[in-house]
DNA sequence: TTGTAAGCGTTATCAC
DNA sequence: GTGATAACGCTTACAA
């Protein structure tokens, strides 16, 4: 069916294959009506060029890959990923690029990945990392292939990423539970190999310092993103002597496991226990009361990595780009009011 | 970096660009110590061919498209889309494919979609699509792109396709709760555009018919596989004078939106309201009552789907080929037991 | 076993 | 404005 060269569209409509190749890219010097009848042509018979033969003279595929960190098979936090891969393609769509997710774990199969990006199957890369000293980016970079980083990495120089600033996003998250009068704020950490676990703990004992709380080991949880230790930890708070009466959870998905574990025991939330999330996942608003958390642009964090790239794929443009994007706190109905309430008449 | 050529590599190794290549391709008619030879140079300057240029000469890119409906972004339902990626993504692996999701949505995109996909970058497709009159099969089917659909349509004849057989998983579920007792069963459709949504509420009339329960529009709800609706139609279900004492979800996303609205009324799982869903997602063990629910094998139905179709591109095996996987029902808590449990001493 | 040469389907550089 | 013609980087007969 679309087996047709270029040379036979050319031999259908009387003319050459660089007047149909003209044609084709739109380029200007070609006759109104010769153009017509070429299109005609390539219309007729659904005619598209084929990708291969064309980047092969061009060295441009004008398509962009797309990397996921193995988490995002395994997790409910898929959602989060998903958004900034929607973002990414919004653009490329706009500007007339391919973007395509690689698909395959991450840490099993890291010598294919490699070999596939080196063929050059991609302009160009979006890749979204956290994790301290991920060897993607590292190989990314020195093998010269463009790429900007969703995400970040102290411990590594990328040229171009998209971030948030995760420890004043933490910080105005707890402060919001200690503006509500509240003094025993527990926390549930996120895998700290990740760079964002690590700032969001940052920012939760900043709060607590410039209010002058102590910080309390037994408040603070070694979570892993997962539902499960949300549920697990919670447990273990609700155990104290003296539990906390609010809670501050490095994403929204592990507050399903706080929110059931509290339901458990028949602490209310926010009544018992104030809660706030991170993330502002959409799904959750059906199943938690609706949750006070921090909203992170994810779709906008994917249309400004997949602005960037195509921009230095196009304009050459190598200048360091490094984005923080805004966060907002989105207060709800899980934090309630602590000592105000206490103090109404 | 690795902007060689396959004639530098030559040149290098000194011997020709044929010699090369057969080293690259694992061609066995190369002395040992020659091809040693080259592969060190190979190795030394991180050589890998470009794929363009192979893909011009093969007319093969080794390369297998993912298309997902335009339902993955928007869902919690998610989960199973990335499972049946990860089963396609596993077999290309092992046999040397390349797999990768193609991103944008569907709907709005489509003729970009359909460029791409006549454009060649793929051998062939595995498409995931249950929706009637899908227009994306069609336009496979008559570009003659090779491709293997998880999911199917009654109305359209797919070559190749895996799926479940949504009736009887659907019946069984349903049975199963007409075994505890249950007379007053509501149900859940999903988005009756869907094939899977149909069947699965065939399944559930069957259920009912085979032991003469009439069937109760009112108990019947029109999902759209959200937690919303879940929600919502729960709260219509509780409202009725007589209200369920059980309850069938076309998948478990709802269920989610049917617990809240149970426990906001007090309503006991599974004491007063028996539930079973469909899918078995991990993540939902945490938020539910451990959920009775039928298992869909998602992975599995990738690793078929892509098995099928790299078995078609290498062996041009053209046979039909239809499979249904086989479901479970997964029994845990949220059913409990109702007449059983009254007839107990 | 190895090398030479043709050709894959485009775009790009020239002439005309 | 249009048409030859030479790349692009690889694989693959066919020769040697």
């Amino acid at each position: 069916m679309s087996q047709l060269t270029i040379e036979d569209i050319a031999r259908l409509a009387g003319v050459s294959r660089s007047t149909v190749s003209r044609v084709i890219n739109g380029q200007p010097s070609v006759r109104p009506a010769v153009r017509h009848r070429v299109q005609e042509v390539i219309n007729a018979h659904k005619y598209t060029p084929q990708a291969a033969a064309r980047q092969l003279v061009t060295q441009r595929t004008r398509t962009i890959g797309l990397i996921l960190p193995d988490l995002a098979y395994n997790l409910f936090a898929n959602p989060i990923f998903a958004l900034m891969g929607q973002g990414v393609s919004q653009v490329c769509v706009r500007r007339e690029y391919v973007s395509m997710q690689l698909m395959g774990q991450r840490d099993r199969e890291e010598q294919t990945l490699f070999g596939l990006l080196r063929s050059r199957h991609f302009d160009g890369v979006v890749l979204i990392s956290g994790e301290y000293d991920d060897p993607c980016p590292a190989f990314l970079k020195n093998s010269g292939i463009p790429y900007v980083r969703i995400g970040r990495d102290p411990n590594h120089d990328d040229l171009k990423y998209v971030d948030i600033d995760n420890v004043e996003a933490a910080r105005s998250a707890v402060k919001h539970l200690i503006g509500l009068g509240h003094r025993r704020i527990a926390m549930i950490k996120g895998l700290m190999r990740d760079t964002s676990a690590v700032d969001r703990y940052e920012g939760y004992k900043q709060a607590l310092l410039e209010v002058g709380i102590p910080l309390d080991e037994e408040l603070v949880g070694d979570g892993d993103w997962t539902v499960a230790c949300g549920y697990n930890l919670t447990q273990r708070f609700l155990d104290l002597p003296s539990p906390p009466t609010a809670l501050f959870s490095s994403n929204d998905i592990m507050v399903a496991g706080v929110v059931r574990a509290a339901h458990e025991r028949g602490i209310r939330v926010p009544e018992d226990l104030a809660i706030v999330g991170f993330d502002d996942l959409d799904q959750t608003t059906m199943i938690f009361p609706e949750l006070t958390t921090i909203r992170q642009p994810c779709v906008q964090m994917g249309v400004r990595a997949a602005e960037i790239l195509i921009d230095q794929l196009e304009n050459d443009n190598t200048e360091p780009v490094h984005e923080l994007l805004p966060t907002t706190l989105v207060i709800r109905q899980s934090c309630g009011y602590y000592k105000q309430q206490s103090a109404a008449p």
